[in-house]
DNA sequence: CCTACCGATCGGTAGG
DNA sequence: CCTACCGATCGGTAGG
């Protein structure tokens, strides 16, 4: 029994909100985003007339900011148990990475519009969801504070600038991710964590030039 | 003497973009997005009535592209010079991305606009645009083959993924930089490109933990 | 560059 | 969940 079955004799109470309506405004947000996308498109793909939709959303701004937010939800609570270890910086933050991108590869049309369409959300929605985004971002900051006070990341200048360049790395990855490749997210992961840990230079001596 | 001056004598010659109608779309499109910006609010920013505009634009979409093109053509041509050099790769590669930083900081909201609209042309611009972004993404993916085969950097697995990876950080940038902050282009530029070359992880023996 | 306007489509609602 | 419809706004055009 969900909560909104378990409230159903309270009066004016919305019915659960249908699955199918939620997985096809994803679908069609993050395909052709949000203000291109009608509600008389997400009707048809949802399969019932325009004015129905409004018996189970308020608006569709509404469906927007429930997407947005579970969106974001998702990576906090992913990342936050990753890196919830008693493990050294640098293992944390390669845990946070891969929690990153194994929260993309299974919701990635999702983070699609949940990082790139926030925006399309009122004044009020959006400053709630700048708290959350602040919140995503911190986890990373926290990690690499961590580690360069304990030593095991360097100091490095405009660190602030440096993690918001992971970020967006990480994060565009919802644009070229595609899961039907052999590449795995935790490989990918690696990958990415790997040259931000140890950088891009090959071991000194062995140049050829 | 502009190229629409010297042509203004031959037949059904369209007059002189103005400035002003491509300096506020980018500006509103940046703000707003290209869908939510009407041509009513183009117009008003520029000062005239809305049918105005089409005595210098063919469509909305056309403005679109103007911009885009431009914008990308901005990036392969101040990339392609920095790296057109002899030196080693890993040096081509911090010249690149410095360019990069310096394009961004010069052009903030129309790189916006560029690497994260284009997606609102239709069929034959996105293709033309496609390829143009195949180019600016070839230009990184060139300099870092010629690292790894000079042995210069390591041979990393996920290339491709990877350089997209730092693509997408460099253009996150579009987003939070701000040219008021003390913060050079360059300094952030060499902050990213030192984080990419070196990694995070601190000289070995300096733990405190 | 203006006035005046076109058909199409938008998010959303009334009443069942 | 449907039918029928609202006022507002959209990109764009005709004719000057």
């Amino acid at each position: 029994m969900t909560v909104a079955e378990e409230t159903g004799n309270s009066p004016r109470t919305r019915p659960v909100l249908p699955d199918v309506i939620v997985r096809e405004a994803i679908r069609l947000f993050g395909e052709k985003s949000y203000p291109v996308v009608g509600m008389r498109d997400l009707s048809k793909a949802v399969g019932v007339q325009p004015g129905s939709l409004y018996a189970h959303i308020s608006s569709k701004e509404a469906l927007l900011m429930l997407i947005v937010e579970q969106g974001i939800t998702n990576y906090i609570e992913a990342i936050s148990a990753a890196i919830a270890t008693d493990d050294r910086a640098d293992v944390r933050l390669r845990a946070g990475i891969r929690a990153h991108m194994r929260v993309l590869a299974g919701t990635t049309e999702q983070t699609k519009v949940t990082f790139g369409q926030w925006h399309y959300l009122g004044p009020e929605n959006r400053s709630r969801v700048l708290v959350l985004r602040q919140q995503y971002e911190d986890l990373f900051l926290t990690v690499a504070q961590d580690g360069i006070r304990s030593g095991v990341l360097r100091p490095v200048p405009h660190l602030k600038a440096t993690l918001l360049g992971i970020i967006g790395g990480l994060n565009f990855a919802a644009e070229w991710y595609s899961p039907t490749k052999s590449d795995s997210p935790e490989g990918i992961a690696d990958a990415i964590a790997d040259v931000l840990l140890y950088g891009l230079t090959a071991p000194a001596g062995n140049h050829s030039a």
